[in-house]
DNA sequence: ATGAAGCCTTGACCGAGATCAAGTGGAACC
DNA sequence: GGTTCCACTTGATCTCGGTCAAGGCTTCAT
């Protein structure tokens, strides 16, 4: 394998290294496999692909957000998860999307035709072998947002919300320093509703708590400043300070 | 391969064949292997395995049905997840439990060391791919039970219920005959209610109104008739009679 | 039989969050 | 500068489901 003459941290423009398939270390050094490869890109509120809609690629977030959504008939919507930097997104194996992929913010994903990239991980077991750790991380943290979802307070799940993004955004840039996280919230308070099962002006009167009582402070409507991180997981009501992901 | 030598669907003690990784078709023919497999049998009531312990087995569920739970230290409990006969347990390449897992009902479980299971997995390429299929479908199920969880009503959050455990037992013994769907319920009132983020009156409350307005009957506490299937998805609101798994 | 423990049901009341409604503030566009 | 639009905030009120409490029905042990 020719794998170790590629320096992965400088895969700049593929943060896909991190926790999925990265397109430079299984990719691009398999020539037979050039082409199958594009990047995509979206705008924000542009919908990447429909429930039940053909989804004849495979991919993962260069850059934005999107969010996985399911909608009921009469228009309740329940946001099922949230892609970041990093994230894969697709379902080797599987013929249609299970549920609606948004762009919420404006939205750079590296996308690969799926039957290739099937053949792909029949021929590198290391692939599929990450594919199935990634994909584990993933029914973990949609577990323990169902405890979210059926057990915690308005205030609860705000904070929750609040220090799951905090902390996949020190991750991403990890300048680990002490002090304040500092961050701009990439949702509005409508899909934050709509990734807590609450309404838009819950969200908008505990951010406002939160806000009062120095838990967070903000700057405009989406510039947060978590001054003690350790507080806002108290008020998240997490038992540990172990990582969960989005 | 000698797959062909065996016919799956006699692989009667091993229920697993349905969704999972077969140990008839997938182990024992594999003398190299054998001793790896055992089954443990636990009482209603007992723990499997505590969150956070050591995980040193994977396996699926044979008879009975477990619970994934997740509890917060106050006490307030949330499941995430139902394992049925035929389910699998376990997190190849992690160590520890990311949740409790507990005997619903008494259970029997066939078992494999993980260390020699993570071994055929790396050989035995359909395994692992058949493992991912299984928890793209876990994941599926779970992001599906977030939208019951943070948009349903009370009444809706049982009649999905309802209706997953019906579809379920229907596909285990498919005796589809189109008329009233019969089982008995495998879940006390607490129960339904941590998995429907509910308190057990509520759940009670509720499957009295089910009963008293016709969309189920009941026969003591636990055994339930489905009169109209279709009217309890009605109640359940979902969208499409599209089979999602618990 | 009697008592005790589990599991379930039902009632009365209450409160967190939904709903309805009005208003604010900033950005974009003419 | 004024208008419009959109995201957000705040208030008033309502309601679904939680909480507290009492009692019923089975099963099991004494």
């Amino acid at each position: 394998m020719l794998k170790a003459q590629f320096d992965h941290t400088n895969c700049s423009d593929c943060p896909i290294r991190h926790r999925a398939v990265c397109a430079h270390c299984d990719v691009d050094e398999l020539e037979e496999l050039e082409g199958i490869k594009y990047y995509r890109t979206f705008e924000a509120g542009q919908t990447v692909i429909w429930s039940g809609d053909q989804m004849n690629f495979v991919g993962s977030v260069v850059s934005g957000i999107a969010s996985l959504t399911q909608t009921m008939e009469d228009g309740r919507t329940q946001m099922v998860g949230l892609l970041l930097p990093s994230d894969f997104v697709g379902r080797p194996g599987r013929e249609t999307a299970p549920y609606d992929v948004l762009a919420t913010t404006d939205l750079v994903m590296c996308c690969f035709r799926k039957k290739p990239f099937e053949t792909l991980m029949g021929n590198t077991p290391h692939i599929a072998h990450r594919l199935l750790q990634m994909t584990l991380d993933e029914l973990d943290a949609a577990r323990e947002w169902m405890l979210v979802l059926g057990r915690k307070t308005a205030r609860e799940k705000i904070a929750s919300l609040l220090s799951i993004i905090a902390r996949r955004d020190a991750s991403i840039a990890p300048k680990q320093k002490p002090g304040p996280i500092v961050f701009d919230l990439p949702l509005t308070r409508e899909a934050m509703a709509d990734y807590l099962g609450l309404t838009l002006e819950t969200v908008s009167r505990q951010i406002s708590a939160l806000k009062k009582e120095g838990v967070i402070e903000l700057e405009g409507k989406r510039h947060v400043t978590i001054p003690d991180m350790r507080r806002l997981m108290d008020e998240a009501g997490d038992d540990s300070d172990g990582g969960f992901l989005v």
